[in-house]
DNA sequence: TTAACTGTACTATTCAAGATATTACAGTTT
DNA sequence: AAACTGTAATATCTTGAATAGTACAGTTAA
């Protein structure tokens, strides 16, 4: 499903919320999908079901996914103000980046011209 | 100077050095310009003077700023390698952030409009 | 009904990183 | 000499992350 970078300093079951988070948000993972199970994932992943169940349980306090107990755990069918959230955290990303890059001398239209270049790529760049 | 985000997961030295890093690329803090040093930062900060020292050196190693035994730490003037790797950090983080926005349904317009926003607000939000 | 899956909840333990505390020494300035 | 600077080193404390293991509850299909 996805791997794992032990480089990253960040927590495990936080790189494993963020990849999944994005899987839901880029559509490839389809409202009401089964994920793969706690052990499953934890036995691919070679890790501990603890963790993934660490994961799970935040995504789905979160909103991203819903679990039924006996049977599995799925994607969530976002709701528009988790949809809103996600927006404004991406704006709010976009303007600090867009603050850093002002002050670095990188003109706007240079600005312009790489966010034109980012929707031009279409497809979802899985990173 | 700055303070602490305690809410913040990040080690400590990372936000030090990160508000550093922004205070010397944005001009606050002039080349050649002497920082605080790290027993007064220490004290300012209410934390222990080798938490100061480790950012203080990552930061010399990172090229950010240099410092003089006996004497202290001074911003430093940032080459242009330097500068043209921060540039591709930003665009690299720029471009991530669209591919997101993209996959949310964020139309081109909003995206462009946003940008002109963030370049019209000339100032350096100080965050 | 049983077996094999699911999720969930505990507790105990290990491990590493971050941060502190303390001491010491070297260079600069007045 | 005194009072600053940086720098280095060691020992200790604390916390969060991750593991290990066990147990129990609900689901599904043979």
């Amino acid at each position: 499903m996805f791997q794992l970078d032990y480089s990253d300093a960040r927590p495990l079951y936080e790189q494993i919320k963020e990849r999944i988070k994005t899987l839901i948000i880029r559509g490839v993972l389809v409202s009401n999908q089964q994920l793969p199970s706690v052990r499953e994932m934890a036995s691919n992943l070679t890790l501990n079901p603890n963790t993934i169940q660490k994961a799970y349980r935040d995504l789905e306090a979160e909103g991203y996914i819903y679990s039924v107990r006996g049977k599995g755990n799925f994607a969530a069918v976002l709701s528009p103000a988790l949809k809103g959230e996600e927006q404004m955290q991406l704006k709010k990303q976009l303007m600090e980046t867009l603050t850093a890059m002002q002050n670095l001398g990188v003109p706007l239209e240079k600005a312009l011209q790489w966010v034109k270049a980012a929707y031009e790529t279409e497809g979802s760049d899985p990173e």
